[in-house]
DNA sequence: GCGTTAGCATTGGCACGACCATTGGCCCGC
DNA sequence: GCGGGCCAATGGTCGTGCCAATGCTAACGC
């Protein structure tokens, strides 16, 4: 019969508020909220109350923080880290098998390469190509660690010549919990990598997106078969003694 | 040369300390941590910084705070809500229009229902089956605001019916985001859904994932179709008179 | 005996005030 | 002109105190 005085609490009420203040295009990316002293006295809270509610938007990604005397929240540009940090999250919470990322990797990269033969630059074949020339000269020196660092960065660019943001976070937040991956089971220290990825460019500069898809595919079946073979069904979140080690 | 004496803020490290916990397995969903005077102790930090951490931590999606007696904050069970939340956002920093939406909703649900061929369950197909049969039960009763969230819930049935909790999360997600599109745009007054939707069970029951991906594809073809051409190129975050309304 | 209620302890929510550390601009002196 | 130190603004942290919500428990009334 009646609703609730005060509904939430006061400082759901504040991020309520900012978060419209942003979604009416009010506030955009660059803007500086007023300080905290200020932001307390217009919506008549303490100063914690309104410390409480930046850090909630600090964590959404809205905002960031600056100190000194030109400090100050700002609102944030569009960064892709707080929805591959809450991925990441939920996936620590919930319970996958190293075999479900593999597989949701490879099943999603492959409509991924699909999307992007289909909508794909020179810029990006470039961008590609730079990379594939960059993972080569790291191969050939044996930096294994930062090899599979830039290696993981092709799917990332792959993603981005899709031209849909949505399809580059998602493989971004999944790139990034194969690297947590990557960092426990050790870098792969291989050669069909150069391989393959040579193919797949010649397929993406034909626009063949059947050849594409299926090249990298196969790729990713190898190389997670390799994984899986090194690491058995480790849960990827947490850490563990590898057999044999 | 030197590392800085204080490498982040108090709250920062206390985050840090208790996700540590939960990486490790020592927090599970359903824990109880101390209450934040004991933290508060513990941390030897004053109890409103630890109420700054248990902010972000709860924004985060890992715990969740109850007053009272019995109250405190308890370690989260895996909920999707945040990824979700955090994908909005960023959708809304992000220059994203409808179509990258329902593009990358095709792309994905293809694989997934390709992926749900290989792994589903007659279980599964039952629970598919009730959904349909509600679907059906709400056309004809012309609910169709109740119909198109039912409709929805079909996807996340297909994703779950994968059997990777992965795929069933980034669904969720895409699912939410949609949800949120229907409210603007209004429900789609068909019935071209059931119609597919039983043709898809069938390949379904089959195991023909090539057929069941055809069929979803072409569904969602013709369903964002009609979207697009109701309400333009529209940003999903934003609210716009539709054109002709 | 049993349901109801009042009290109580615990816990999160919030306020006020104070001080520190950082930061960048401003001003002074060379 | 410019280099360095002062200074004001701002976020970071602390401490204390009180309120509100919550659930347990014991007293109470039927």
């Amino acid at each position: 019969m009646f609703r609730p005085a005060r509904p939430r609490r006061a400082f759901d009420e504040i991020i309520g508020q900012i978060r419209a203040l942003i979604e009416n295009g009010e506030l955009k990316p660059g803007d500086r909220l007023p300080s905290e002293r200020a932001l307390a006295e217009q919506f008549a809270v303490s100063r914690n109350t309104v410390r409480e509610a930046l850090r909630m938007l600090e964590i959404s990604g809205l905002v960031v923080l600056k100190r000194g005397a030109t400090g100050g929240a700002f609102i944030a540009h569009a960064d892709t880290a707080t929805v591959t940090a809450s991925l990441t999250d939920t996936l620590r919470l919930t319970d996958v098998s190293l075999a479900d990322v593999t597989d949701a990797m490879r099943r999603i990269t492959t409509v991924v390469t699909r999307a992007a033969c289909e909508n794909i630059t020179d810029d990006d074949i470039a961008a590609l190509e730079a990379n594939l020339s960059e993972v080569a000269r790291l191969t050939e020196a044996g930096e294994w660690e930062r090899k599979a660092h830039v290696n993981l960065e092709f799917q990332r660019l792959l993603a981005q010549a899709t031209g849909n943001p949505i399809l580059a976070i998602i493989t971004d937040s999944l790139v990034d919990v194969l690297g947590a991956v990557i960092a426990r089971v050790g870098p792969l220290q291989d050669d069909f990598t150069l391989r393959s990825r040579r193919r797949l460019l010649k397929r993406l500069r034909e626009r063949d997106a059947d050849g594409a898809a299926d090249e990298i595919e196969r790729y990713l079946r190898r190389l997670h078969g390799l994984w899986l073979r090194g690491v058995g069904t480790e849960k990827p979140g947490r850490a563990r003694a590898r057999p044999g080690a």
